[in-house]
DNA sequence: CCACATTACTTGATGCTTCAACTCTTCGCA
DNA sequence: TGCGAAGAGTTGAAGCATCAAGTAATGTGG
């Protein structure tokens, strides 16, 4: 902790240029699943976070956290992902208080036929333009940052994305 | 560009990150300035960015391209600060089409005390973290991504953001 | 000099996010 | 065993962003 709260000239460079990246990315990105899917980018991640699940269910609480959001959040949107018929939700038969969210066979299409273009367009807008060190570097940076963002590490740092095949999943296009 | 879509290990644990990041970070930057301020991020961004434009006045249209926006979401959040009198419009002498935004006194007052402490929670969950070459790093890195995102450049990847002192503004905390 | 496209901006509707309030369940504990 | 606290989830309202459509002013080709 600085007892200068002011940012010197490259602080304020990295800063400026980081703050137009998270303006610009995440609108990027959700361009991209809107028009090719009809989803936001939270929508999909949490489709995609289910479909990496074995049994492809998740209480909501852990679902969440895998997602970093709120409950209420989450629940708003498995709502949606419900009434599209991607998503079900059920009590769960172990606790009175939990709900499980499943992926339903349709919801998994659906992923298997989005997941190829976001990944695509993830690595036309940033990995296209880095190289290994660059990535390498971007990693630790992020990965320094998240450490202060959530120090408990109980916000899922690492959610699995679903820009992996999975064993015998690779498409076509791969 | 690739013909393979998806990512590989390093990429998938550098994109993890990164898209944790874009989630949490925006996220905690504008609960300390709604709790500190009552702004959102983009509200404070732009009345920060007409306090360091001389004459502290600029078109709706510039004031956009500044603060990586539409022109559509521009117009409703200065709609709101004018209500807090924060800032005014005025028919531009030069064009009848186009609408120049104005930051009041008040509004002047309002970044420079909201400054500080949005700069120091920048400087906590970004900077506090990174050694030089982490900063380094992290300009390369977003300065090669905005290159991308922003081909024409048109949009500015260089927003100042009141984050460093103007001459003869150093505050007491400095 | 007049139609037509373009630029600059605003507005209203729609949808997503957040916040606070609420229910229901389970746990702790006396 | 029974009561209060904490956990899990939902809901409704309010705020903010986005989108499509609209107005008004200004260039531009014929």
């Amino acid at each position: 902790m600085h007892e200068e709260p002011w940012l010197d000239d490259d602080e304020q460079r990295a800063w400026r240029r980081t703050a137009a990246v998270m303006t610009l990315l995440p609108a990027a990105l959700d361009a991209q699943l809107q028009r090719d899917a009809g989803l936001t980018q939270f929508s999909y991640l949490t489709l995609a976070m289910l479909s990496e699940t074995p049994g492809r269910t998740l209480p909501m609480s852990a679902l969440a956290a895998t997602v970093n959001s709120s409950l209420s959040r989450l629940s708003h949107v498995v709502a949606r992902l419900e009434q599209q018929g991607w998503v079900t939700r059920e009590p769960s038969p172990e606790s009175g208080r939990v709900t499980v969210a499943r992926l339903t066979d349709a919801g998994l299409e659906k992923v298997r036929q989005t997941a190829p273009g976001h990944a695509a367009e993830v690595r036309r807008l940033i990995f296209d333009v880095l190289d290994d060190t660059g990535v390498e570097s971007l990693a630790c940076v992020t990965a320094a940052i998240l450490g202060r963002l959530d120090p408990s590490g109980g916000l899922r740092a690492n959610p699995l994305n679903r820009l992996s095949p999975e064993a015998g999943d690779r498409p076509a296009t791969g």
